[in-house]
RNA sequence: UCCGGCGUAGCUCAGUCGGUAGAGCGGGCGGCUGUUAACCGCUUGGUCGCAGGUUCGAGUCCUGCCGCCGGAGCCA
């Protein structure tokens, strides 16, 4: 009897040598000796490499088909588990049979080619790309990355909440929203004065698509204490840049009875966790970023695991800032919003690691966030990456009604239309305080990456949303 | 949205001063080899993004449009 076998237990040296196995997969390269046998490398998603499989001339389909695979095929082979004569590799397959399972109809426009390709090619052949070296390391990577997150807040005792996708609260002021609507756009109806009547839409008032799941996560946060969610999220922003996407996956901590310290202490310890976890159980796939990628891909994640975060207020960030001697184009003084440059001055050259920069001018924040004494500043607070820039944004939340009313008044904002979010600070309010973190810009953080659009299966961006 | 750049073979690119379209890779054929992003030879392959304009002649110069990429802003 033979058993199918994940190409990884092969190589990691689960099939004892000796053994018939059968793996299913795709061909890589074919390489055809003259000594009677063909070299196949196989992959099939398990594990970074392909296994080597010999495929000797004596099989009965060797002129058939063996010789007529090329990349792109899809291949059941049979055969025994063997250690290898040469160099490369330490097993390789001898095969008893191969299995043609799909051919590719025609090699000569197959678009993954055994060669380099860029990366804006692959996105346009974004249902073929996982099939390559780069996009198969990022998925299982993307994976590794989104189980240790969870793993790590169900080890802390943190409930996994899910937030609606589908909201009609229009006034969340994190970014534009994406409309959702069953109106028929060709003929909408209309109130007497004009206008268009969402009386009649499918919720009875205008609907979107979430920007943020952290308004409802606080209702759980002050009842579980320890909640958090993972989903996507969607910004109709017009924004053309290696860290934007129209859809992305957001990790959003909430924790009562907490401040913004213990804020910036589990927003340290969740990327240190969850980024030793990759090391730990990605090592091929990091290997790779960091032989073909980015040399820093290992260094830095061991850095990041191993050295504590820099942490700083916003006004000693204005004041290094100013102190740099640079010649900024966004000039620096303290009200002023940090711009990339000045951000990545923070991290990449003033701390050389993550920087926590805390306690930012209340203009220059959103409301929900606390005031602090000095009623100049909020707990806010912002976890800065080398090379990618911002990857959590969070702070400590009002927890104070009267405060919170008069900072919602202060930006023009009508408190009626946050009644409910109103009432967890009337029925028994606590201290409590969360962040967001960019799943997608820590996968691009951790791999090397440049492009967010390249750590996401389907990337969602303006005109552009194929596949 | 703003600034900059780029659209030439399946892919990555070169194409000089405006003068009949090139290379590498891939594909095909052959050679060689327990090979390993193999190597060697031959070969295949074009709406030069689209539409106008200038010119005897446009891949090349001009105008408009479309698409893509990078940076900025917004943010995660």
């Amino acid at each position: 009897m033979t058993q199918v076998a994940r190409i990884v237990e092969i190589l990691r040296g689960d099939v004892a040598p000796g053994t018939r196995a059968t793996v299913e997969g795709w061909i890589r390269t074919r390489r055809d000796s003259k000594a009677g046998l063909s070299f196949l490398h196989v992959h099939d998603g398990s594990c970074f490499d392909a296994i080597q499989v010999v495929a000797p001339a004596s099989l009965p389909n060797y002129e058939s088909d063996v010789l007529r695979l090329t990349t792109g095929c899809a291949v059941a082979i049979t055969g025994t588990v063997s250690a290898s004569p040469a160099a490369g590799q330490a097993v390789e397959l001898q095969a008893e049979s191969v299995d043609v399972v799909g051919w590719v109809e025609d090699p000569d426009t197959y678009p993954i080619s055994p060669k380099r390709h860029t990366f804006e090619y692959l996105r346009e052949v974004a249902h073929l790309r996982a099939r390559t070296n780069t996009f198969g390391a990022v998925a299982r990577v993307r994976h590794s990355l989104a189980l240790a997150i969870h793993r790590y807040f169900d080890e802390h005792g943190f409930y996994w909440v899910h937030t609606p996708i589908l909201t009609t609260s229009d006034a969340e002021g994190a970014g534009e929203l994406f409309r959702v609507s069953t109106l028929d756009l060709a003929n909408l109806p209309r109130t007497a004065g004009g206008a268009v009547d969402f009386a009649q839409d499918f919720f009875g008032k205008p609907a979107y698509l979430t920007v943020s799941g952290q308004l409802n996560v606080e209702t759980y946060c002050l009842a579980l204490e320890r909640v958090y969610t993972f989903g996507p999220t969607f910004r109709a922003e017009n924004s053309n840049t290696s860290r934007h996407l129209a859809e992305f996956w957001m990790v959003e901590p909430e924790i009562a009875f907490a401040d913004l310290d213990d804020n910036a202490d589990l927003a340290e310890d969740l990327l240190k966790y969850s980024f030793r976890a990759i090391l730990d159980e990605r090592p091929d796939d990091m290997a790779f970023f960091a032989e073909r990628i980015d040399k820093q891909a290992v260094s830095r994640l061991e850095g990041l695991v191993t050295s504590s975060f820099a942490r700083m207020t916003y006004s000693e960030a204005i004041a290094a800032l100013e102190r740099s001697g640079r010649d900024w184009e966004f000039p620096v003084s303290w009200g002023v919003a940090l711009q990339a440059e000045h951000e990545r001055y923070l991290c990449e050259e003033y701390a050389h690691r993550p920087v926590v920069v805390t306690d930012y001018p209340k203009e220059i924040k959103a409301f929900y966030m606390r005031l602090n004494d000095d009623e100049r500043t909020v707990a806010a607070m912002d976890v800065l990456a080398p090379g990618i820039g911002e990857i959590i944004g969070g702070s400590q939340r009002e927890e104070r009604l009267d405060v919170l009313d008069r900072r919602i008044v202060e930006v023009g904002l009508d408190p009626a239309s946050y009644s409910w979010y109103r009432d967890l600070r009337r029925y028994g309010t606590v201290p409590h305080a969360g962040f967001g973190l960019g799943f997608d810009r820590s996968i691009a953080y951790a791999t090397g990456m440049a492009n967010v659009r390249d750590v996401i299966p389907f990337p969602r961006t303006p005109g552009s949303a194929d596949f």
